[in-house]
DNA sequence: GACCTGCTGCGGGATG
């Protein structure tokens, strides 16, 4: 029979001491506490929270389920299975585990550690809701699913302890927030259960730690007993910027970067392996493209990694780099976590990372061995991002993060979580209710959004009340909610979970495998026999049919690549404040980088013409082009304030004087172009004008008659509409339901429920979606306050200005010539050339 | 008048 000691004996075996902070968590959970540990990765984190665990089952020999481990990825679930199972091997505990209450009795079972996620198979599956593992890894969608099954519930209440891997990466979104009702109904199952999370740095500890531990008295602070432990042992980043050579003429805009590939391809053969992200799926595809025509070695040591590529060529692609058989691989945040990859020498990020935390993370991919340095190799597309990465080295150097805000009150989720515990079981509501209260989320739910909720999932809400198929949850006798139709019961299985997304065609080679899938709008643009840049490849489109673009290998290799309709990635305001702080000089003294001399000229041309701004001085410039009178802005506050705040100003303005204006924002500012060509000068524009414009008064009623609410809202009610389970599921192993008819039916819904039930919990949803996470309407607030405070530089430069460029550029667009993409790669490889050649 | 964006993630279950 193993001891406790066994694990100290087990690190011992290898060689080192437990570090300080996996000692502590250790205490901790023997003290039978709770908690969060934040260390960098490959600092051991995994032992940390598996220690307590352990131990258990080293002294106690528990029943099994004894441990529940939810991560956010599919492959990380399966990868966790593994070394979780090793590490139990190691220490001895396979003879530990007494049989479960469903095994024969006499026989102890091995510590086995079995794995839920949507990849295992109906055994797997069958063994997980017996509880029949003594440790098992899951999803927090798989957690919810085994949540709706009625006979999971006595197993899961002998679980001991429950442990969230990368919460960091939850936190912030609806699956968190999933995943914290889950919690709570584990919590109610068992009150003694020990819930442990593991999370990188993140700028608001104490809301990740509230939010997976919480205070029942007050469910937004952390449970008193809840302690947070740090690997205070610091990760050392280095950060090397490719900048451009003294005199070499760099661009004020564009976001490609390709003007750095001679650099890029430099740096790449100077390591032995690497990783290139870019920001988006296209750009990952161009930069492939890019590589690709001037890749010096064998064309199968460059792969391609991103969110729309089939799961084998995904797959393909890490196992490669695993084996050292790549040298590199270019690809989105879809390898910003995951898989270890233990002999990536370097990070290469092209543009900008958009926050501090992102940079973070994409560096940890690198140096995964204790002592070892992350290096990141920066690539400024244009001039601005060199002054972005001079403001990101200082705050790396002082520690400064983005916070993850845990989404609050979303009525969507909980109507979702209501109906999967009646489908469950009869489910008390009051006791559910006060369950759903004691969240972090759900903290101070009114009780007449509680009652809507309650309404809605047993009969649609008022208005959809005489159609049977809204009423999912029935009454029983003692007035419990249930859902006994077992079709319903299915249905719902089908659709938990808070991931939305549809209007893909699967790309499909007529002879050959998937290679991943494509917006159904860029390929319904394509005639069958045209070209398309894919998955590393040129491909030929030669039939749709049913959701599926059969392609066949191009002989010519033009060709448009797609564009992906997906998130945008606002500037943090975290890195927007230091980007300001670093125009005005106030970047800090010492330990700044070679980035902030290279910027010097652009922050001199900038002063010349028209000012700088800073933090706590809002710069504003019109200026007259060719074309008429600008209005710029420049707050800082990541494209969706600015373009929330172009549309209020623009109204605002128009008020004045009748006029409309065109409108283009980025992540430094936005800019106005009045339609009339006296513009501004009619309007008498000062100073005093403008920061009427920006009254953070009546921002709501000004916001809400500026934008075209009800269509952004009617695109939202879709997604809040699916979580909700209005919308029908799109059944697995089918070919997924078309953009239209999802379009169609949601659109419907939106309509009827605008007209006879305006009060709907979900058009209401919907709506405050709309304004906290598209346009980001505390951080607009926050902008407008700021301005309100700051003092307001309207300057009149002569001619564009080194910050006025960039949307000045962003607004001609689609009205210039397309310069040849393949033009400009060959003009790339001939500066290589020449670089060579030197 | 220097130039062309927009991420990631998951998911039934009973029966032969």
């Amino acid at each position: 029979m193993a001891t406790p000691e066994a694990l100290e004996g087990w690190f011992a075996a290898r060689g080192f001491a437990p570090a300080a902070f996996q000692r502590e968590a250790w205490t901790a959970q023997a003290e039978g506490r709770s908690g969060l540990v934040n260390a960098p990765t490959g600092r051991g984190k995994t032992l940390a929270v598996a220690g307590g665990p352990l131990r258990g089952a080293l002294a106690d020999a528990p029943t099994a389920p004894q441990l529940l481990w939810i991560t956010p990825l599919k492959a990380l679930a399966e990868d966790t299975r593994r070394a979780l199972q090793a590490v139990a091997e190691g220490c001895g505990a396979m003879q530990a585990i007494p049989a479960s209450a469903g095994a024969r009795a006499g026989k102890p079972a091995p510590l086995r550690v079995g794995l839920r996620s949507g990849d295992a198979g109906s055994a797997e599956r069958a063994r997980a809701r017996r509880g029949a593992d003594a440790w098992l890894v899951s999803t927090p969608e798989s957690l919810s699913g085994l949540l709706s099954h009625g006979d999971t519930a006595e197993a899961l209440s002998r679980l001991r302890w429950l442990v969230v891997d990368e919460w960091h990466e939850l936190l912030g979104s609806k699956r968190g927030v999933l995943l914290q009702l889950a919690i709570a109904r584990l919590r109610a199952l068992n009150p003694g259960l020990r819930v442990w999370g593991v999370s990188a740095t993140v700028g608001n500890p104490d809301e990740a730690l509230a939010a997976l531990c919480p205070d029942p008295r007050d469910p937004r602070r952390p449970h008193p007993d809840a302690v947070r432990i740090v690997d205070p042992r610091p990760k050392p980043i280095e950060l090397a910027t490719l900048l451009p050579a003294t005199g070499e003429r760099f661009p004020f805009a564009g976001h490609l970067g390709l003007k750095q590939l001679p650099r890029v391809l430099q740096a790449i053969l100077a390591a032995p392996s690497s990783l290139l992200f870019t920001n988006t799926r296209a750009q990952a595809e161009l930069w492939h493209q890019a590589l690709a025509a001037v890749w010096p070695e064998d064309p199968s040591t460059l792969a391609l990694h991103h969110g729309s590529l089939d799961a084998n060529l995904r797959r393909a692609a890490e196992d490669g780099l695993r084996a050292g058989r790549l040298r590199c691989v270019v690809a989105t945040s879809s390898l910003d976590l995951g898989v270890d990859f233990p002999d990536v020498a370097q990070v290469l990020q092209v543009g900008s990372p958009k926050g501090v935390a992102r940079l973070v993370q994409r560096a940890g991919r690198s140096g995964h061995r204790p002592g070892e340095p992350s290096r990141v190799v920066a690539v400024p597309s244009h001039a601005l991002e060199i002054v972005e990465y001079a403001a990101l080295r200082r705050a790396l150097a002082d520690g400064r993060l983005e916070p993850r805000l845990p989404p609050r009150l979303c009525l969507d989720v909980l109507a979702q979580h209501v109906v999967s515990c009646a489908v469950a079981g009869p489910t008390d509501a009051d006791a559910l209710l006060a369950e759903v209260r004691g969240t972090h989320a759900f903290a101070g739910l009114a009780d007449s959004a509680w009652t809507a909720v309650l309404a809605f999932v047993e009969r649609g809400g008022e208005a959809l009340q005489h159609y049977p198929e809204y009423r999912r949850v029935e009454r029983d006798a003692s007035g419990r909610l249930v859902v006994t139709d077992r079709r319903q019961q299915l249905r719902h299985r089908l659709s938990i979970g808070t991931i939305t997304g549809d209007g893909h065609l699967t790309v499909q080679l007529l002879k050959g495998g998937r290679l991943g899938s494509v917006e159904e709008s860029f390929l319904g643009r394509l005639n069958p026999g045209e070209v398309f840049q894919f998955a590393g490849r040129a491909l030929e489109l030669v039939q749709l049919r049913d959701m599926t673009a059969y392609v066949r290998i191009a002989k010519t290799k033009a060709g448009n690549v797609p564009r992906w309709a997906g998130g945008t990635l606002p500037l943090s305001a975290t890195l927007g404040e230091a980007v300001q702080a670093e125009l005005a000089g106030q970047g800090g003294e010492g330990g700044e980088g070679p980035e902030r001399a290279a910027s010097a000229p652009l922050r001199a041309l900038q002063s010349r013409l028209s000012a700088l701004p800073a933090p706590g001085r809002l710069l504003a410039e019109v200026i007259a082009t060719r074309d008429g009178p600008r209005l710029f802005v420049y707050p800082f506050a990541g494209r969706h304030v600015h373009e929330g705040l172009a549309a209020l100003v623009a109204l605002r303005l128009g008020r004045l004087a009748p006029n409309t204006f065109t409108l283009a924002a980025n992540d430094y500012g936005f800019v106005l172009a009045p339609h009339t060509k006296r513009g501004f000068a009619a309007l008498g524009l000062d100073a005093a004008m403008l920061r009427r414009a920006l009254s953070p008064e009546g921002l709501q009623d000004d916001l809400a008659a500026s934008l075209n609410l009800s269509e952004l809202a009617r695109r939202q009610f879709r997604e809040v509409a699916r979580i909700a389970g209005l919308l029908p599921p799109s059944l697995p192993g089918r070919a997924p339901r078309s953009l239209r008819s999802l379009q169609a039916s949601s659109s419907l819904l939106f309509d009827v429920l605008r007209q006879h039930d305006p009060g709907h919990l979900l058009l209401a949803q919907a709506e405050a979606e709309v304004f906290e996470a598209q346009l980001d309407a505390t951080r607009l607030r926050a902008t407008l306050d700021a301005a309100a405070r700051a003092g307001l530089v309207l300057a009149t430069p002569p001619t564009l200005t080194p910050l006025a460029f960039p949307l000045w550029a962003e607004q001609q667009r689609g009205t210039l010539s397309t310069e040849d993409w393949k033009a400009r790669v060959e003009r790339a490889a001939a500066l290589l050339e020449d670089a060579h050649g030197d």
